[in-house]
DNA sequence: TGTACATCAGTGAACGCGCGTTCACTGATGTAC
DNA sequence: TGTACATCAGTGAACGCGCGTTCACTGATGTAC
């Protein structure tokens, strides 16, 4: 070895992490090779030393957010009694700050979409994290079998990745605001019945 | 007028029905001009006398798809009586024939993330066909204050473009047909308490 | 009714540009002796 | 310790290609007289 032993993987997990924001902040075609290497320090002409395609690396790219996102919840959570976790969860989740810095957000409101017109081998690599993803959740919600868990676990994302990308096209005014309080309200009192449904205070914007 | 007079509206009528078909399959960004002129007859030179950018065409695709789908599901309800109307927007929506046909189908789920990143211009022109996709779903619930209604028909859209956007990301297999049903029971039954909550049977794929 | 003309929706070549990808090369690094 | 060498991560020019947009032109149409 004339570098040292991790030098080019550091360089490579360097590249991923920098795309993984860009690609989240412009969508998975918003960005081209050329800037997402600029990202990392380096020219273009490196990059399929590092990567088969462009494809590739945003399947890497979408892989890291997931995890770290996945990660980062659980670690969030785990230190709060289970009947406050799910809630933690969702609070955080249909922020506005989550709204308006989508480079460290969730990577399914961002490339989701897009993702769902990809090859077949692309999309079963995305459909494993968010899976992954679901699991997580589920496991915030105590009150539930795990069949039952999992189930609510999906509908419960697939309701955030919806408000958020809705919120975003309101960009950050009242009506982006209320589709978040939306959200919250229909995630978070899901319990009681409709007519009785009480009105939670939205959080605002800060 | 050498040519009968609407025969250039009709052209463009002709032109923005074929675009909001394939910009729902392919993206906002996912297919070019002289494709889009190609599918309604024409070549590529004629499109800036029709528009005056690619931009614009995106947005009025939008409008059109988003007006025939407020149109449909008006249509589809005004015979029903009013406790089921909500329900059976719903099972339209989250059903694998609406999933697997996106061309026809909901503008939201294929072009909602891509349009978020556009400009305020181009967001506002969403917003507002947004909201009055809000106001017709609102129309659906029976059993709330107008105010409530149109929070319920918030979060349930949200739910439902979320759902299937990540039903397509899964493709048509087991994992999707599960998404759609989770997205399903949540909107149908949630007046029930989570712990009681009974499993509907999955509409299958046909 | 017939002929010359004006209109204008649509054509197709051309524009500059940025893309993903390839490849011969560079130069900093550690090795051999 | 010093010098020649091998390695290989990263460079930057170049590739073919398709994009959005422009524009001089065409030719079918209806009008004028």
């Amino acid at each position: 070895m004339r570098y040292a032993k991790e030098h080019k993987q550091e360089t490579h997990a360097r590249i991923v992490k920098k795309a993984s924001v860009k690609l989240r902040e412009h969508g998975a075609h918003g960005i081209g090779v050329a800037d997402l290497m600029k990202e990392a320090g380096l020219t273009h002409g490196g990059f399929y030393a590092h990567f088969a395609s462009r494809e590739a690396l945003v399947v890497e790219a979408f892989v890291y957010a997931m995890d770290r996102s996945i990660a980062a919840w659980r670690k969030k959570t785990e230190t709060m009694p289970p009947a406050e976790r799910f809630a933690a969860v969702v609070e955080g989740y249909l922020s506005a700050a989550h709204r308006d810095d989508p480079g460290r957000g969730c990577a399914l409101p961002a490339l989701a979409a897009e993702i769902g017109r990809e090859s077949l081998k692309t999309r079963r690599a995305f459909a494993a994290k968010f899976e992954e993803m679901v699991e997580m959740l589920a496991e915030q919600i105590s009150d539930a079998s795990a069949e039952a868990a999992r189930e609510q676990a999906t509908a419960a994302l697939a309701t955030m990745v919806g408000t958020l990308i809705l919120a975003r096209v309101g960009g950050s005014g009242k009506l982006s605001d209320d589709i978040l309080a939306a959200g919250r309200n229909a995630l978070l009192t899901k319990a009681a019945p409709v007519k009785a449904r009480a009105k939670r205070p939205a959080t605002q914007n800060p």
